[in-house]
DNA sequence: TTTTAGCACTCAGGGAAAGAGAGTGCTAAG
DNA sequence: CTTAGCACTCTCTTTCCCTGAGTGCTAAAA
């Protein structure tokens, strides 16, 4: 059944009034809120239906309405307004964004804290590569006998370094041929198959080589799979405390407990839409039953994609949090755009 | 004044069962729990006179005496014994150190949060480099027209790589010499020195060069600076919700914000011993006043030191929370040690 | 002089009782 | 369909009282 157009206003004050002040809304608040003139007791009725149709709830008989998961979906799906941002505060979210310029962990961590401390909200973000990470090139430097230096390029354009520890001394001239072998034999592999050329190739050279050989496999192995690994960094997680729904010490430990431990679970955007909103009993893991999650994605360059996500009550502000994370997402968007902004090298940094 | 033994007995027992029930402790309890047969009535008139000479507190006239911070000074400096850990907790604490084999900040990220579960309490880790970081080689890789891949290696020889790109074209065979003018000027220096000597040769060379050439040296003395920043990560801020002492969500908030953002204000060994105690006001940070701080520092091979440290109630383990943290610290330290161990280059990793 | 038993006293914590206030549901009139 | 009026409900706060743990003091015993 479809709500009437004053039911609806009357659901989008609610909502917006307990977003503000944590408290139930009465009928006569309501009244004094609403455009058009009408009695407490006329909302009063529509109060019961609203309850009776399950976007409202009462704490007890004598308590104002509080909206319930569904009260919040109809809102967020249909009656919140586009929160516009200010100029200003666009600006300086671009600002802040462009600041950093360090690893690519950093810059995601740096946007995170700033959403959070602009939502007062804890947030989390991660970053991963689309498809599997292969292997492009490997070079080796003679340091002096008994190391070297190994240099690999990844097909994401990433370099990753290490100073090799030979085990055995190997004559600085036969680097180049190890370094032709890598190159001619484990180039656009996948961790899986690096090993598998290890086999191949295991007969055709001697075993002081292969040693060092296993020893550069295993480190590319290792730096592939890293790579491919989803970190979730959380950040802020001791706003939840200022916020009354968490004055209960066991709930927020609960919630601190799930950020810094079970991140993993936290929600990501769908492969097609650029956000996503989870309200309450929407989330999976238990510990969000009571709050709710706003996160959108990013793209890192063209081959890795970002999230970034905030998690606060249900009764979030879900207008400007929804609009700070796209201004937010879109401008980690851009500001990882390789195509734009010639000095930007540091970017693919790791 | 010294204490009498029966003094120092009576301060021991109260300050070891207020750190289990982290209730006032009363006289007959004391009576019960010592060795000796006196009644409560002698306790309780040595209990005044150590409350007169401020090692003991009482939170009302009528409740049980609590240790004060110089309590419990007295208690970790002279009546604390040495707690030896079981061999099983030994051989778990080294076990689960050896396992990650990772990035230098991840490994040591790994034993904080180790720590953290077996304390309890939020712990801290950082590492820094003893002596300011230097340039040693460089070195640059033909990628390909507008690509090119420099390598750098550090005084502590760890290895920083990076794709560089290119604003003008270079030409591949130009690399060679750049890399020598690199090896020959910027050798050796100091994020300070990099930039001087970049002003002497800007005369020497092709502006196009010199271009890629700031480029680079910008590059440098980033990572050489990064490297010397003292990065604080903390690690299980949420325990302290379980704790009695933060049941206020205004405390324990508090001591969460700081541990989330003031963290570089968290103490560090002295210079000269590899292990400190701060009871409550001994700390000079005011987020830290009513809490105890326990740090240690360790080697991370010949150039850089780490520290890690406990944040907890002043009603602390001390006895065995210094013995783990030794035990963490020695563990690290031998983890990190260079000349041990050949096939352990990973852990130079960055 | 030190230790002990005895006893009155203090004070925090918990629970019951009472009052205030906000808000509802219902009824009857507009 | 809307509104005014009114009784009713329920939480929250305050107050009061009681209980119990633990003390400090005094006077006797060692």
């Amino acid at each position: 059944m479809e709500l009437t157009d004053r039911k609806k206003q009357i659901l989008k004050v609610v909502v917006e009034d307990y977003i503000q002040t944590a408290e139930p809304v009465g009928s006569k608040a309501i009244a004094g809120q609403m455009g058009t003139a009408v009695s407490s007791a006329t909302i009063r009725n529509e109060l019961a239906e609203l309850v009776e149709l399950g976007y409202l709830e009462q704490p007890h008989t004598s308590a104002g309405r509080v909206p319930s998961p569904r009260g919040y979906r109809m809102y967020v799906n249909e009656l919140m307004e586009q929160h516009r941002l200010s100029l200003d505060e666009t600006e300086r979210i671009n600002r802040g964004l462009h600041l950093k310029m360090e690893e690519l962990d950093r810059v995601i961590a740096a946007a995170g804290q700033m959403l959070s401390s602009f939502e007062g909200y804890p947030t989390y973000v991660a970053a991963a590569g689309k498809k599997q990470l292969r292997t492009r090139r490997f070079e080796l430097l003679p340091v002096d006998d008994s190391n070297c230096i190994l240099v690999m390029m990844m097909s994401d354009d990433r370099v990753k370094s290490q100073l090799l520890r030979l085990q055995l001394k190997v004559p600085g001239d036969k680097l180049p041929m190890l370094s032709n072998l890598l190159n001619s034999h484990f180039v656009a592999a996948t961790p899986d198959e690096m090993n598998l050329r290890l086999m191949d190739v295991s007969e055709q050279i001697e075993p002081a080589l292969f040693l060092l050989l296993s020893q550069i496999v295993a480190y590319a192995t290792r730096v592939l799979e890293d790579s491919a690994r989803r970190e979730v960094q959380t950040l802020g997680a001791s706003q939840i405390l200022r916020l009354p729904e968490f004055q209960d010490v066991g709930k927020a430990h609960e919630l601190m407990r799930f950020l810094a431990e079970g991140k993993e679970n936290l929600p990501t955007t769908d492969e097609d839409g650029p956000m996503k909103i989870l309200i309450g009993p929407e989330n999976v893991s238990d510990a969000l039953r009571d709050s709710s999650v706003v996160v959108a994605s990013y793209d890192i360059g063209d081959n890795m994609r970002g999230i970034i996500g905030v998690v606060g009550p249900t009764r979030m502000d879900y207008a400007t949090v929804a609009a700070r994370l796209s201004c937010f997402a879109a401008g980690l968007t851009r500001l990882f755009d390789t195509n734009e902004l010639p000095p930007k090298e540091e970017k693919r940094n790791e």
